[in-house]
DNA sequence: TTTAATGCAAACAATTTGCAGTAGA
DNA sequence: TCTACTGCAAATTGTTTGCATTAAA
């Protein structure tokens, strides 16, 4: 039988996930997480988050060659992103707002374990200037 | 004025872009490139993709560590994919099958240029076998 | 004790970029 | 002619992996 370990390093992990909404990548969640525990790895960060993409509890962003980036599923709420085509900020959008997607025209027998959704767009801030936003984590919602 | 060219490369691409509805990536366009110009370099396939992605005219599909691929959007239909996450498979989804989705709940004034919807979740093979199918480019919809 | 999880560093792979040369307009 | 586009190769960068060690159960 596997057994999944209780470690210090996971617990770290999970609680800079709960604590940021802004959508972290593993290099940023890496060092907060060293601000406890200096000598955890990258790897393990990485091995951690996709422990936690599996079982469901944390949602993915990702974008070819950018860095992805981690969404906790606050009390297993639904929720989908607004992407800014132009400085990268990702914005969340309420589930409740949306409709109930049926999963009708999908193939026979598939098994839909998740639901994705991303509106591709430019934000306000980008929308209004000629020089974009600089995209990072630490800028959040910035409008 | 900026001006478009054009290009011998860039109809190859958009050529094979045409004829394959099973989710390339660029290596792979590559290849079916360079079975018509020889010469054609992985590079210029990637700078050719990203302009018809910027153009609306191709969609990607991305994966963190895996190669993005590279969708079509024929006769400019919408439609959306279901993803195994265990071979990679993937499926599409028509558009018609699902409800149109309200832009609501997203930040004041973000002007959405495209919606993107992704199923995840276990392919019916992969759901009936232990050892999952071999994920592929050439591979499409076995079921 | 048993073996999952870790740290480290090297390996990998997808994508991007600089630059000199080519060819559309 | 003019300059967007190309091919090439090197450089980046996010992510994965092998292995000896540590520590959770």
């Amino acid at each position: 039988m596997t057994m999944v370990r209780q470690t210090r390093q996971r617990a770290a992990v999970i609680e800079v996930l709960q604590a940021s909404r802004a959508h972290p990548d593993a290099a940023w969640i890496h060092a907060q997480v060293r601000a406890q525990l200096p000598s955890v790895s990258l790897g393990t960060v990485y091995r951690t988050l996709d422990a936690l993409v599996r079982d469901g509890v944390v949602v993915t962003i990702e974008r070819a060659g950018q860095a992805t980036r981690y969404d906790y599923r606050h009390d297993g709420q639904d929720h989908h992103h607004a992407v800014c085509r132009s400085c990268g900020a990702i914005f969340d959008v309420a589930a409740e707002a949306l409709p109930v997607i049926p999963t009708l025209g999908l193939p026979e027998g598939f098994q839909v374990t998740g639901v994705r959704l991303e509106f591709m767009g430019v934000c306000p801030t980008c929308a209004g200037t000629q020089n974009p936003a600089q995209a990072g984590v630490a800028q959040r919602n910035h409008h």
